[in-house]
DNA sequence: CCCCAATATTGATCCATATCAGGATTCAAG
DNA sequence: CTTGAATCCTGATATGGATCAATATTGGGG
């Protein structure tokens, strides 16, 4: 991981290059990342990227940390979280302004990608660009499918069991521990995103912990 | 909409035409559709599209009728409903083979996208097309989030009345009559879909039909 | 047009979870 | 280190929806 006092890492020096080389970014488009179009941004806790209502400039990748996705601008109506790896600002991407607000869970950092200098480059490599973006949106749809299937899950224990997998497995899937984690969001946004109580939530993963499934410390 | 017996229609002539161009995609690309790359097909009723483990070839546009998805082989596992001008295969587009299984709910056409040919298309053509399809698959994400949130609604009623407005909704959205529109879907899909039991999916209906609130008729 | 298997519907019961209330813990700012 | 506000946790109760069981309806294939 780049450490936010240095300058500009290259792309190759990133934790993620791989994961967008395996997504289809062919290697002489890293100079052209390196160049102008990402770069890797610190972020503070609890800073917010990007409102609902305000244009769409960028997509957001992120590196280190976490985020939280809310519908509009209701920080009680949560609609995802984004683990590093995980390209953030997709749903918005077809719309002149944002119609949902993302914010940093915890300090990290993040690459940015703005869709302004996009249209400037030279088509041959657009068309790399964009075969990247469209397969990161192809693998998010997958992902939203996964999370809507988790969300209409009969009871409570069942997603919050599979909330937690989906989580080790989005960690794993980007060479992070997976057996062992942070739980970057409260209670009550884990309830609001599952459509639960946070009691609910609290309950089960005592439950869960009883029955010696897992382990939750503070 | 284009009878099945007549030979091929041109793009211009399909219903979808507009929403593509309000998707992105510029006149120029219009020939490259009349030639090879999208055709308009009749389906059957229950004709599958896709099973999940097939090879990943195309994609498919629902022009009339509708399409269901489902994860894996599982018909009782339902992960969506595809309306007319709605793009059905994004989310297995990053893949080498199929995750879910696509079936036509009713008699109605597609129009065909062949992944393959893609690639063999002169660069400024292909950026056009996956300009395109990035942002469909941005409006996909966008719709995917909405249905995640329908999904994690807290109560029967809440959760089907939203179905129905977002039913309502993409019908609006491409022409379609949406005060009043056939259910192509059964209710124990519909239960599936939901996270509820096909019977809670009636008495709600009932329920909110005794309200006045909608009219349901066989 | 008829028939029957699939679908839709209704009823009764029980349990999981929302809700309300209150107390314990944590952690971040000063 | 202290403090207080946010978060987390626990208990009691009411209810919405799952489940099981049984009947009604329907639509499409022969």
């Amino acid at each position: 991981m780049a450490l936010p006092s240095l300058p500009a890492v290259t792309c190759r020096d990133c934790a993620l290059y791989h994961t967008a080389r395996a997504l289809g970014l062919e290697s002489p488009d890293c100079s052209l990342l390196d160049a102008t179009v990402i770069r890797n941004r610190p972020v503070a806790r609890d800073e917010i990227l990007y409102e609902a209502g305000e244009p769409v400039r960028r997509l957001y990748l992120v590196h280190s940390g976490a985020c939280i996705l809310h519908e509009g601008r209701d920080p009680r109506r949560v609609a995802g979280f984004f683990l590093p790896g995980e390209l953030l600002g997709i749903e918005d991407l077809d719309a002149p302004v944002h119609g949902f607000s993302a914010r940093a869970l915890q300090a990290g950092s993040l690459c940015l990608l703005d869709l302004e200098h996009l249209d400037d480059l030279p088509d041959e490599r657009q068309l790399s660009v964009q075969r990247y973006l469209l397969r990161a949106a192809a693998a998010h749809a997958r992902l939203l499918q996964q999370e809507r299937r988790i969300t209409g899950l009969p009871s409570a224990e069942q997603r919050i069991a599979a909330f937690l997998l989906g989580l080790a497995e989005r960690f794993r899937a980007h060479g992070l521990p997976s057996a062992s984690f942070r739980l970057p969001m409260s209670r009550e946004e884990i309830a609001s995103y599952l459509g639960l109580a946070p009691e609910t939530v609290i309950r089960t993963l005592k439950q869960l912990s009883r029955r010696g499934l897992v382990s939750v410390r503070a």
